[in-house]
RNA sequence: GGAAGCUUGGCAGAGCGGUUGAAUGCAACGGUCUUGAAAACCGUCGAGGGUGCGAGCCCUCCGUGAGUUCGAAUCUCACAGCUUCCGCCA
């Protein structure tokens, strides 16, 4: 959420920052609104400070016993329209709240401008992709030919499609590979583990930014006439435990990291990648979250995003970093890169992890705050960063580490989880 | 699922329907004292919002939402959460 100041300082400088994310600002209404609402409040505040002082008068009148019928016909006329009014005015603080939910956060002023994801900019390169000798398969076509260690169709009889069934060695090798991630941030990285809830409530999906906007992507769930979500990414969970919180200034900055499953309804993307484990329902992910001073904000994303990276370099999948252009940004984000590992069988890099740095725009929708030097309360900066989709991972090494004969080389690092150096049918 | 109790500021804990946004204690912060620290003493000390150049003035908030009343932390109703006991269960 922005700063309602910030509208009503500079509307159209911020209309303008908001075109970049491609998002039209409704700048008439806005302004019709607001005008509303000072003038109803106003008034409002005016009717209870009139209401109270009267009170106050007619409790000290009865105390020494006067006679209070006079002042009290005065006041009894003040309740109706009170009433009235506080309706009033409640009814236009949610309709600029809701309008001011729906707007998107401001980009960090280095994002580059673009219209869509063919417009990111490639930041670095790192390592380099592996010729192949042979025929390269993709990792349906591995899975398939180990047994069936990857399965869509026994998933498909359970649930649909978009899901998938890992067995044996595969199955191994993806726990395996979460708890590589996970220690390597716990111990090499200094996030502090957590275990989270993987169903969340509607206030804290508006905290995080996917309510109520995108609410259509996320799978909802019933529970009598309440209803909770399953989390897109443990970004939620993470970042909302500070919700409604006051930290101390030396408590920041927070780094935690957790390992979740992720559901996702992929509404909207019908026809892409609707073959195998890429775009999913459900995936696993390990994600690092960061709540961090202001001023370190940006620091703290080159940070994250070298963690993510950190895991790619020691896993040896070769990587690009992209700087994502202004309307390839996120909604709660300011800045984000996205880390693309290399799929041979496509011949691309696809995005396996992305970093971000929402600025305060989370930290005011659910309140985390921390004391400053001043003794003021002000918002927090909230960052996350997948560190990484396991799923995807998971596809990365099978795909880069394939040998002719259809079995999979272990990476180095996971040979210690995993136990073998191989994997065969 | 059944029963009882509880829900007030960072924590603990008062609070006859009327100058109570809330006593008191602890914690925290500033200061005096001290070579330094502790103790003692003095002071400050919830959050959000409106308005104003500003000192300030005003409004809202005692789990949530309705209601009664001129006036509600205090009364009524509904809901939620927590605790304990019983049942069921990984």
């Amino acid at each position: 959420m922005l700063d309602i100041n910030l509208l009503r300082n500079d509307l159209d400088g911020v209309a303008k920052q908001l075109q970049l994310k491609g998002f039209n600002l409704d700048v008439v209404k806005f302004s019709q609104l607001e005008a509303q609402r000072k003038e109803l409040q106003i008034k409002t505040e005016e009717l209870q400070a009139k209401r109270n002082s009267t009170s106050k008068q007619i409790g000290m009148l009865k105390s020494k016993g006067e006679n209070t019928s006079s002042i009290m016909t005065e006041v009894a006329s003040l309740g109706d329209e009170l009433k009235n009014n506080e309706n009033q005015l409640n009814v236009l603080h949610q309709e600029l709240t809701q309008l001011l939910s729906n707007i998107p956060n401001l980009l960090n002023e280095v994002v580059p401008f673009g219209r869509d994801e063919t417009q990111n900019k490639e930041v670095r390169r790192v390592g380099v992709p592996r010729d192949f000798d042979f025929e390269i398969r993709d990792h349906v076509d591995l899975g398939y030919g180990l047994n069936k260690q990857i399965d869509f169709e026994l998933a498909s009889k359970l649930s649909g499609s978009r899901f998938y069934v890992l067995k044996d060695k595969i199955a191994k090798l993806h726990r395996a590979l979460t708890q590589f991630m996970l220690n390597t941030h716990i111990d090499e990285h200094g996030y502090t583990e957590m275990y989270v809830p993987f169903l969340v409530n509607a206030k804290s999906a508006f905290g995080t930014g996917q309510l109520p906007k995108f609410e259509e992507d996320l799978f909802k769930t019933s529970k009598g006439d309440e209803s909770l979500y399953l989390i897109p990414t443990a970004e939620v969970p993470l970042t909302n435990l500070f919700a409604d919180t006051i930290l101390k200034e030396d408590e920041l900055p927070i780094k935690m990291t957790t390992h979740t499953p992720c559901f996702r309804s992929e509404a909207g993307s019908y026809g892409r990648d609707t073959r195998g484990m890429i775009r999913v329902h459900q995936f696993d992910k390990v994600e690092m979250v960061q709540i961090v001073h202001p001023d370190k904000s940006l620091d703290a994303l080159e940070e994250i995003t070298a963690h993510a990276e950190n895991i790619l370099r020691k896993l040896r999948l070769p990587y690009r970093v992209m700087l994502l252009c202004s309307g390839d940004t996120g909604f709660s984000a300011a800045k984000t890169y996205d880390l693309e590992v290399w799929i041979p069988s496509q011949g691309t890099y696809r995005e396996i992890s992305s970093c971000s740095c929402m600025s305060d725009f989370q930290a005011r929708r659910m309140q985390a705050r921390f004391k400053n030097a001043n003794g003021k309360n002000e918002f927090v900066h909230t960052l996350n960063g997948s560190g990484l989709a396991v799923g995807r991972t998971l596809v990365a090494i099978l795909e880069n580490y394939q040998n002719s004969d259809g079995s999979i080389t272990v990476p180095e690092v996971l040979r210690s989880y995993f136990g073998a150096d191989v994997i065969t049918s």
